[in-house]
DNA sequence: CCGTATCCTTAGTGATACTG
DNA sequence: CAGTATCACTAAGGATACGG
């Protein structure tokens, strides 16, 4: 594969979808949902134990979205109290090792980066102050 | 490595700053201007034109952020008219593969995934017109 | 227990105008 | 050419309260 042709598989220029798609993984909490239901079925309330800081309305969002997506299973029993358990699809558990490529990635590359950033000053304002 | 390890990767547990990193990398335009980048050195209007919906202000803080982060090296001439040309560091160049799997996922499973969305309809309010 | 509804705050984004 | 500055707007996200 080109140069050229990664450039356009990123941009998604097979249609507007991809990019939707794409965004849409990668929002704030989209690959943590998934990588917490990569432990298995688990329940609302587990879920949202689970993953810190997560409000009950972004991870109820988050899992409608998901389900909406075709990459988690929602199960209802009609008990009392209730009870529903989300899992992966097959489909769901494929996004997994890109994830994880991505975050290991991000994991390798923390040291360069947090350097990095300890170096840089805002070349505009740089003698602003002192 | 365990599927709890996987949970604990993408989630960051090892400290706030790999949250940050990734989120950072998955917003709207980061991975889209690495992935033009990696056509080549190239200058801010290039940038500018094969980027399709980007703004000079989005355009200018996400290579910004790229360049604090050092994917991304900057060079100005000190030229007239100006001359400014941005390249893909190495830590920027190993980005590509993983965000190239992330996309190669995303483009198999479009599919699915609009398949998906065409019978999906929200639970709760199913029944609420006609 | 598992949500939905509502309000509110703020971060992200775009448009425009201006500068070295 | 390559930005910066400012304004205005939107949508994402959080907090809270309530409902099935």
């Amino acid at each position: 594969m080109s140069d050229y042709e990664h450039t356009c598989l990123i941009r998604g220029d097979g249609g507007a979808t991809l990019r939707e798609i794409l965004d849409q993984i990668c929002n704030k909490w989209t690959l943590l949902v998934v990588a917490t239901l990569d432990q298995g079925r688990l329940r609302f309330t587990d879920l949202h134990q689970q993953i810190p800081g997560i409000s009950q309305r972004m991870l109820t969002l988050t899992l409608r979205n998901l389900e909406r997506d075709g990459l988690v299973a929602r199960e209802a029993y009609a008990e009392v109290p209730p009870r529903v358990e989300y899992s992966l699809t097959a489909v769901g558990k494929s996004l997994i090792p890109p994830a994880l490529a991505l975050a290991g990635w991000a994991i390798e590359h923390v040291p360069h980066i947090e350097a990095s950033r300890a170096v840089y000053e805002p070349r505009t304002k740089a003698a602003q102050r002192s």
